[in-house]
DNA sequence: TCTTGACTCTCCCCTTTGGGCAGGGCTTAA
DNA sequence: TTAAGCCCTGCCCAAAGGGGAGAGTCAAGA
């Protein structure tokens, strides 16, 4: 068992809790190098001086943190190590609070409620739509700034141009948006007539559906956008296009948007 | 975009919220087979009623729900369906609450704080000890119920060979029991004296910690096992063995156990 | 009717965090 | 010396898709 008083790698294991399996993963990633591996055998010995740290990554893979930021909490400052946990503790949070909206809406759904109900959808007609626009690939977190950005650009563009603007901002969804999934989002501003570099929407039919103050934060906002889905498809017509998220007022406190999705007969 | 009023694929996906990639896996897994395929092209053509399932796959995996569940919600009774919903949402909660205790401790540990001296450890020196004894591989789910049958039955196999019983029941744990790994966990009943059939545990000496309440239940007990390993290996010993649990008192309310880890110099 | 561009198909490889196993070497105690 | 128990590497596998290649399909304009 000691060579030197090291840990055989299963001695090892069993102090630390860990499995010789992640031992050895731990190894070739470089963020828990045995103490000494002999030159002939490849056997593996562990100092007990790395019991701490063998420690602190199982703690962090119970918190589900993936290696890559483990590696990262390990090779910088304890200021920048708990910065990083406590990041991953709020998105965990974050993760906890989406499913504490989403469980009871799914529980009455399978009970064959339909909290869809509750939105009130309204139609609307159109004509085509000038807009200035702004279309990016971008993920949730670059979201924000991206719209930001677009609105007040284009804005500052329809100025330059003579341009009247004729209503809120409003974003395109062309694909989902999230972690994984990047857009794209086409950021609009609609105008009175259109001028060079606009671009023009078709004329059509609107599914709308108003929603204010925390229904317009993510994960509600998502009900807006099933309630609008459903609609259209309980009536019998078909989604024309990608739904577009109004932004009438983003203040904090005071959110006014309207999901608009087009369709037709 | 339709074929009867049917949807394509990405006009399915974009209605769904769902991406093509998972639309096309659910299909292959049997969870959302499109409601039509062209037997010529292959193309998979949905229909407009199959939104609701499709709504709710997507909400079930952003509660991050295996398929392999989603399935048995889609499959079961209502009533079914619920209750594994419930007890998805309840397991969630769970491994917050043992985020909650978790973070705390890592914060601590990386800011160079200690919280392993609030264990007060005791050494014991132990004679050779002969227990009967029941070894099983099992995993957490199965746990309580082994232990409890385990220690039920070597009471029963004591009284039976005129055994006297010198202590409280007690596990070790030879490999780690969790939801993916199942130990072997070995369930002893200590004895004044060897009987046939009874196994004997060598002479030693053992580093202690006792635990009441609620530092009984995982994962706080997990801190346990790290102050005595901690203090093991920071005095200069060696583990020599697996950690044992000695389960004094096991009522709801006032648990009351140790940790005992065998050592050597 | 033909062409072109957008759409879709299948097939294959990649991710992450290990678990499981095979074949072979190492160590140690009897 | 031999057998048992450890340990090594290397390979395949899981879940839930993402990404891309190469080929076939669809629909609208010329």
């Amino acid at each position: 068992m000691n060579r030197n008083h090291h840990f055989t790698i299963s001695a090892f294991a069993e102090a630390s809790l860990l499995s010789i399996k992640a031992l050895r993963l731990y190894d070739e990633l470089g963020i828990l190098p045995p103490a000494l591996i002999d030159p002939d055998s490849g056997y593996r010995y562990y100092h007990p001086d790395q019991l701490g740290r063998a420690r602190l990554i199982r703690q962090l893979r119970q918190l589900e943190m993936p290696l890559a930021i483990i590696r990262g909490v390990l090779e910088g400052s304890p200021a920048e190590a708990v910065a990083q946990v406590q990041a991953h503790w709020a998105s965990l949070q974050q993760q906890m609070q989406v499913a504490r909206v989403l469980v009871p809406d799914v529980i009455a759904s399978l009970k064959g409620e339909n909290p869809m109900s509750a939105f009130h959808i309204e139609i609307k007609t159109t004509a085509a739509q000038p807009v200035l626009s702004r279309t990016k690939h971008v993920y949730v977190d670059g979201l924000d700034s991206f719209i930001q950005n677009s609105v007040t650009e284009l804005k500052a563009l329809a100025v330059q141009q003579h341009a009247v603007v004729s209503g809120s901002p409003f974003g395109i969804f062309h694909g989902q948006i999230n972690d994984e999934s990047n857009g794209p989002l086409q950021v609009c501003l609609p105008l009175q007539a259109a001028v060079p570099g606009s671009d023009e929407l078709p004329a059509g039919k609107l599914a709308c559906v108003t929603v204010k103050g925390s229904e317009c934060d993510f994960p509600n906002i998502l009900k807006a956008y099933d309630a609008v889905a459903d609609w259209i498809t309980r009536h019998g017509y078909q989604m024309a296009g990608s739904p577009r998220e109004v932004w009438h007022a983003m203040e904090r406190g005071s959110e006014h948007m309207s999901i608009e999705w087009p369709f037709n007969d």
